[in-house]
DNA sequence: AAGAGCTGAGCAAACGTTTGCGCAAAAGTG
DNA sequence: CACTTTTGCGCAAACGTTTGCTCAGCTCTT
């Protein structure tokens, strides 16, 4: 059987030191000596030391935790942000604790979570009433920052520049001839899919060629499905040329109702999605999008969180970086 | 700005009890009076109480963490393991920890996890090496338990009967008149993809049907899209009337590979995958699957998790579950 | 050569909860 | 009525780390 784990004072027996000594070398602490730090680091290596976390809290107040919220889509964005949040926030020398994620609403439960774990930082990627959530973080001066998400009543934030985008979508449009547009939108109350609804209608308008069609639907597959099949329902004259759909999940209903009403993608029609999701490339899709810079928001996101836990008080900040246009098939041949 | 946090002793001092009083009342113990317990509920919950989950774990030595081991593959099937795990784990008063998830080997790290942050037990779904991790559970009396995989060295396991599965796609394509079957593998050494070539390969060969082709591939939608080009170039003669894909995904990639090609689902060709993913409904793909009980799965997983909790030493066990068989119709019209 | 500043390390008090043990008072037993 | 059992709760010692002080021995200054 295993012997009792080691903890701080065996370690400090075995090298012949205090134990407050062995916390400072093993965080770096200047005042250590080289010597006694390589010591120390030998020995707590020989005897496979490793920090109990729950003491560590305890006694300083930081948990080493990142609590994530996730939405609850079943957008795989969702799973693209998680594996790399995983990543960093594991690069960084933290862990992190699911919150909530999934279908589903945000339960009450969460803010228990955040409190009994004393969550360092809390990543925001949730649609719906995260308003209660920011509120309950703010309130135990917990740094929150939203990705993908626009801040809140005093919260930092990472975004895509949505309307950026959808700028550059339009412009790829227009320049490949396209004139009757269709925007299919979700009644959804995200800031994201507001922000590329109002940024592309902008932008058509003052092109001149304003969306000839506006459709809403829920905000995954289906919902874009519905909007194809409506589309594809069309008289020939009142069809229009191009879709954009704000989500690439949406493009993909989208796409896939078109075709299974035999009208042909990137020639009888135009269609083009955001978000960069990697089955967009999929032959069958082709899809053009923007792509969101995922590694990039998640990477300033813990910056914003990292800097906020050393120094509460910073004042709040939003980050907005811009996605990079894929010019795939969907969108007829390559323009210009 | 706010107040300090409650902790234990204010509550105590505000019920004019101590704070060990407090501590049972509040997980049920019979010792307290009921007055005395309502009392306390009704005290603490005016004061916001909450728990220090540190303090707890550090006294107790349980830290109501359930660490959480995912694939490295991007297969949506461990989206909807995470979900429910999520769940499914909050609803019993656990939170749950994300050792590793996401594409890339399981990292070193992550033993580090398990012991800094006394994960109470552990759910591992993933693929490649977790030899490795159950050693380290073991060694540290950390209970393990393998969601669809088969059970390593001394580990419990909750699987779904691939072969039984396997067998139900074997009959229905049978039954549908399909003769010449092919088989897409993955090249991946995952028990569950070996267990479901063995048991479809075993039942069609006694049915004196075996497998007339089979194909290797990573075990993605890439892979499936590259054994459909792969079939769908065959002269007509050698062409299979059937696909057995070992899972959804690599299902989907055989499926639009095969469309793009002309040939016609469930009419030239019958497609059958494995998971049951929501995606395979989907009017485009109308997959032929078996659905994996996922809530099951986790449901008892996460119950023979917490029977080790409360008592190591408990033999290993593995239960294994059947799916459930949806037809749809990439099999063809629906059989007798 | 004596005082001041540095360097390197130890002491001990937190941090908030759990839990074995102890001990009154109330209830049951003869 | 004297005794034992039960009920209900308090005491205080852990649990493993961090961190503000303290302090001895140096190395510089003057």
């Amino acid at each position: 059987m295993s012997e009792k784990r080691p903890t701080i004072v065996t370690v400090a027996e075995a090298a012949g030191v205090a134990a407050s000594t062995i916390s400072r070398a093993l965080k770096g602490d200047k005042r250590i000596s080289p010597e006694t730090r390589a010591r120390i680091a030998r020995v707590a290596q020989e005897l496979g030391y490793t920090p109990y976390a729950s003491a560590r809290a305890l006694s300083s107040g930081q948990s080493g935790l990142v609590g994530v919220v996730l939405g609850p889509g079943t957008n795989p964005f969702y799973a693209e942000l998680l594996y790399e949040a995983v990543r960093q926030i594991g690069e960084r020398g933290m862990r992190l604790l699911i919150i909530h994620a999934g279908p589903g609403p945000v339960e009450n439960s969460m803010a228990d979570a955040l409190l009994q774990y004393q969550v360092d930082g809390c990543l925001i990627s949730s649609v719906d009433l995260p308003s209660h959530v920011g509120a309950v973080c703010t309130a135990n001066g917990v740094p929150v920052v939203m990705v993908n998400r626009v801040a809140q009543a005093d919260t930092c934030a990472v975004v895509c520049d949505n309307a950026f985008g959808s700028v550059q979508l339009g412009e790829l449009l227009l320049r490949s001839g396209r004139r009757r547009t269709a925007l299919v939108r979700t009644s959804a109350a995200s800031s994201t899919a507001r922000e590329r609804d109002a940024g592309f209608t902008t932008f058509m308008q003052s092109a001149g060629y304003p969306p000839s069609l506006r459709l809403d639907g829920r905000s995954t597959y289906e919902g874009g499905f519905e909007a194809g099949r409506h589309i594809a329902a069309l008289p020939a004259a009142e069809r229009p040329d191009s879709v954009y759909a704000v989500s690439d999940i949406m493009a993909w209903g989208v796409l896939d109702a078109l075709r299974l009403a035999g009208v042909r993608i990137g020639q009888d029609i135009a269609v083009v999605g955001f978000d960069g999701l990697p089955q967009s490339a999929r032959p069958i899709y082709d899809l053009t999008t923007v792509e969101q810079p995922v590694v990039a928001m998640i990477g300033r996101g813990l910056d914003l969180l990292q800097a906020r836990m050393r120094d509460k008080g910073l004042p709040d900040e939003t980050i907005s970086l811009r996605g990079r246009l894929i010019e795939r098939g969907s969108s007829g041949p390559k323009g210009r």
